[in-house]
DNA sequence: GAAGGTTTATACGTTTTTGCATGAACAAGC
DNA sequence: GCTTGTTCATGCAAAAACGTATAAACCTTC
């Protein structure tokens, strides 16, 4: 029947770890870069390799037999180290060229980072920044992202953070929307106001607010969007009303605080990495600029 | 450049992993079955994909540099890994020991079933053969059950059946019953016989009666059980009449066929499996001596 | 009940990978 | 110094793997 020592392919054991973890091989294909037939025959060649049947074949989608998800236990094992492994590599490059990934959000993306990238450009011209200008959390362990710039603590192990220069935000308004809704003179004067909403809900905001005196609830986002530039957009042409970091509004034209006396909504930043990525030499260069600017108050 | 998700090959970490622990090229690819010039190659590989120098060159031989080392040390984890994979899978498919669900009829697992178990306690006292004694039918796709007796040919692909020796089933009674209600003489007699009825319904059991002349309708089913063996009890105790395989009745002292010319009633066996039956050795013991038991005819 | 969106399985042409040769560089032994 | 036995690198033909296209089965939804 088997073969005695059939050398096990790890490459089949990866399709299978991909297989399980997404649920399909559809899906694990497209995670490998591989396409489903390919998954499909290399899970089939070790199921046959090593004589196990892994999966039941009941229609649409596999389930997992028992004797498939005690393999797949230590096959998460051996994924971990598989990262791992990559991980180390990527710390271990010193080589300035090549690519880093940082994830940030759109705002900063657009209206912060560009400044920075033409001075990598010029200590690094071989140096290839791919920004993933991605507002929700990505993550670093999984090296979703060499950097990340975030707005809170990062709390998760084997992460390494720096906090930068504390910012203000403030909320702003453009003058086509005083004009049509009035400007606000006290902090009351909000309770009819209009603000761009935010997906992930804007709770956290309202409170903020609410903490300041100003009375506002959901009822005061009638609009909502992914894209922090978008919203920043409808604020400059006079929709509605946003609130921003200062940094940012400071180099927008035509924007003004609502209300100068309201105190200011305080933003941290943090800059994160991997700790095993401080090694290498241009996740190093990418952090230390990134931080050096970010640190600096302006 | 390097693309911004580079899937690492695992197999090229197989490679580099057996080239350290093998101190060459060579005695890699022996140790793996493949041929130096490849190892070579997937190791190379390697390198230009993770951007990082791990061997030095230094005409024979390769020398391992800081960095490669480092990715070492994560890789003896991976290989481990693996190693535990290979190792359950081995376990899984070799040994006897575990859980074997079979599904059976209630009648079955009663009065056939007993000898077997002990006959497979026997051969494997390890194994743990759980008896769901269930009338419906199960889902062996869903792996609801390993193996299934059943007495209908299955129709699902997939599924892995074997034929087993035909029996033939009667009608019984007690001697209570026929001095009560008179021994049947012709097919005709069983007009107004009382038989025991089953949840599903009758109308098979009755089409079969009609078709050898034995004039009987839904009227003659008054009492109804989902459980063959208290069906099976009624008939033993008086109450009423009953088809039952002879195999079954013979083991049961004080019941009669009621009337001895009339035409037996075919009744056939499948035993089912699914397609785990290929490669768990265990649940190919149950299904051999299942097999082996109730082919023979007795 | 019909339609759309999934899923896995199969057929075939093409790309990639592999193995066999062979060559070059080095170390050890005579 | 030469031989011998290693090592890793390189061409080239064959084999294996891959991707595209397509089919069949299933679940969901309207």
């Amino acid at each position: 029947m088997n073969k005695p020592h059939d050398i096990p392919d790890w490459n089949q054991m990866r399709a299978l770890l991909a297989t399980v973890q997404a649920g399909s091989l559809s899906g694990a294909a497209k995670r490998l870069g591989l396409t489903q037939p390919t998954l499909g025959r290399q899970v089939a060649a070790l199921e046959a390799s090593l004589g196990v049947t892994i999966f039941e074949r009941v229609g649409r989608g596999l389930v997992l037999t028992e004797a498939g998800a005690q393999l797949v236990a230590h096959l998460r094992d051996m994924g971990e180290a598989a990262e791992k492994v990559a991980m180390a590599a990527a710390g271990q490059s010193q080589s300035i060229d090549g690519v880093v990934r940082v994830t940030v959000s759109d705002v900063y993306a657009a209206h912060v980072l560009p400044p920075l990238l033409t001075q990598l450009r010029a200590r690094a011209p071989g140096l290839v920044v791919e920004v993933a200008a991605v507002n929700s959390i990505s993550d670093l362990i999984r090296r979703e992202a060499d950097i990340a710039i975030r707005h809170v603590r990062p709390d998760q192990d084997g992460l390494i953070a720096r906090r930068c220069a504390d910012s203000a935000a403030y909320i702003y308004g453009a003058p086509a929307y005083f004009e049509r809704e009035g400007r606000p003179n006290s902090a009351a004067d909000f309770a009819r106001a209009v603000f761009v909403g935010a997906f992930e809900g804007n709770d956290i905001f309202i409170a903020e607010l609410n903490r300041r005196g100003v009375p506002v609830g959901p009822a005061n986002f009638p609009w909502a969007t992914q894209s922090g530039v978008t919203g920043w957009e409808w604020v400059r042409q006079g929709l509605c009303l946003g609130a921003m970091v200062d940094v940012v509004a400071r180099r927008t034209p035509g924007v003004e605080v609502a209300l100068p006396s309201l105190e200011p909504i305080p933003v941290s930043t943090w800059l994160v990495t991997h700790r095993e990525l401080r090694t290498s030499a241009r996740i190093r260069l990418v952090f230390d600029v990134l931080a050096e600017a970010l640190s600096r108050r302006g």
